[in-house]
DNA sequence: TTTAATTATGTAAGCGCTTACATTTATAGT
DNA sequence: ACTATAAATGTAAGCGCTTACATAATTAAA
């Protein structure tokens, strides 16, 4: 693999000479800035972007951690920040946390010791005061999905209560009084606050949260299906069916069925998320929508105008509001 | 960000011998490895990776080009080699390479100017030319799901034409006769060669091919519900339809329903890869299971034994066989 | 003890770049 | 033609590490 000092040495100019038109941030005069691209062709000359970054302090990518790879959730989010990114000719090094403090913390080491110059972590399971930590080494954070009262500036989140409230609310306008609910693992904030405008709505419609009917999942299609069952052994009267996200809706749709009912006749189901999938589901899904893309570009945005000084345009929006998406699996409430 | 040097001078001894505690790979006396790991832990010393790898032209890191960032079979890909590897303490630096010849290349030379160790390549556009010139030029490199005759050994696939196969055998066996078929897009072999194995069982149960049964979608969910709009338009006999993926099984799913089809009685559906939500669909979807964890796993093993020289003991396995799920979406035809 | 063989540590030369500063060359003003 | 100024290029010192080689300290053998 040719070098620069290889290239600086065919074109007949320095190494400096060659940097700058690398770089192209130095006037060249024209003649030699040809001379070193024919030079630069002729070797099949790529830069080494490890030296680069080691002599300049700067490379160029952007480090990513999310909880997971799969899932699509995270997908979304993966997707639509890399496609932003790469536009404005940065790179994204992409690292999983499996919502485990211990991985993240790897993870995140493992970006910052590979020089990103900045971090949008979706970190879970982490501690607030790591996070500030990381602040106080100067390394740039942006917290997708986390809301940390002191670092609202770095926050990207969704109101996840009024989401869960939305939820909710729709099934008690279509009637229904007993109303369960399949929530996420409490130890996740999201879970929490979704869980809370589900109470919110239910204190507003006048009816006492019943704990028998609010089961917690891992988020996982197969709790969906577990939450669903053993709601069901316990007190078969609810008549909706409110998920913390779409994929334990969909176990649940799987479970409810197998019990021989009917969805949305005899059981209203609604998720959150409005994952892709949401919508493949039979029936579909109504669902509180969850712009992870957008946050995520978002996100993507706020690094390029506060790290790299580009994209100053667009302003910053550290709260989206989710909006509830009305499809087939939530009915009415009808007399028996 | 302290340095080396700085933990040299707290622990009063050399660059070197600090570089040969954080390495581990050069005997140093248990006294000064203990003196060395206590000035690491004042300064709170992490290595720069980025100096390491220029110095040792080693990046305990591999690259990871896959098509999208999102979609359960990306996810499963990228989820299954990125926990290998880190299991095995090296890193994955992931790319998406959108099907586009010039995307890809460009994301390999991102790879490739990170100074990966290897690369996994998932690289569906880019020529078989210029992935021999990366390995002349001493890139290490695996392939997933491309099949290139003179890099058998570095080339892990499924067996794609088996699997077109098994899923229109499977259509055959319950007594189907019409059997429309939505294919990838053509110019990705592993669509075509499903549907290679889809003629392929027609001819053996004496059916001919009829091109207007067929349609070229492009694996996306849309396709499908196109794909069955057009056959059914064209030639609504068909009692079976076979779908080159299960996003488009999903889609022709849907269509077929908004058609008044009940699903498996007056139409058979059967996908290909069994992606996450194929169980989730309803009816649940029969579909040709593609092992793509387990592929990416192999590839994982592969760069662990042959280029970091630990994990020999499992063998590679350089083309998987699909097998058939049966789940409810296929039903035997009946008389009208 | 003395010497040879080990083991532990230090010295210094890079890895392939960037960039401040110095120097040379071109351009313009008079 | 002769400065004064601006533009183009070169020189060399790092960036934070690894590692061959040299040296010093320890241990074992005689």
């Amino acid at each position: 693999m040719a070098t620069i000092y290889e290239v600086s040495k065919a074109a007949g100019v320095s190494l400096a000479t060659v940097s700058r038109v690398i770089n192209g941030n130095a006037r060249v005069s024209e003649r030699t800035k040809e001379k070193v691209h024919k030079a630069m062709a002729e070797l099949g000359y790529k830069p080494n972007a490890i030296a680069q970054s080691l002599a300049s302090n700067r490379s160029n990518s952007v480090g990513l951690l999310v909880s997971e790879l799969h899932g699509s959730f995270f997908g979304d989010m993966m997707s639509s920040i890399e496609s932003m990114l790469r536009d404005a000719g940065k790179h994204v090094v992409i690292t999983a946390g499996h919502s485990e403090a211990e991985k993240e913390k790897q993870a995140i080491e493992f970006l910052i010791s590979r020089r990103c110059d900045a971090l949008i972590l979706n970190a879970e399971a982490v501690s607030e005061e790591y996070l500030k930590s990381l602040l106080d080494n100067n390394i740039e954070i942006i917290l997708i999905n986390r809301n940390i009262e002191s670092l609202q500036e770095r926050c990207i989140v969704l109101d996840n209560q009024l989401g869960g409230y939305l939820a909710t609310k729709a099934a008690i306008d279509q009637g229904h009084r007993n109303i369960a609910y399949i929530s996420g693992p409490h130890f996740k904030e999201d879970a929490q606050q979704r869980l809370a405008g589900h109470k919110q709505a239910l204190e507003e419609a006048g009816i006492s949260f019943d704990s028998s009917l609010c089961f917690e999942g891992g988020y996982h299609e197969s709790e969906g299906q577990d939450g669903f069952n053993t709601l069901f052994k316990q007190k078969n009267t609810f008549t909706a069916l409110i998920c913390a996200n779409d994929e334990m809706a969909s176990g649940a749709m799987t479970a409810a069925r197998e019990h021989g009912l009917s969805i949305p006749n005899d059981l209203s189901i609604i998720g959150f998320d409005n994952v892709l999938f949401a919508r493949y589901l039979y029936p579909k899904l109504t669902t509180v929508d969850n712009p992870i893309a957008k946050m995520g570009e978002m996100a993507a945005n706020w690094v390029l105008s506060n790290i790299y000084n580009t994209k100053t345009s667009t302003p910053i929006n550290h709260l989206f509001k989710p909006e509830l998406i009305i499809r087939d699996s939530l009915g009415a409430l009808h007399a028996d």
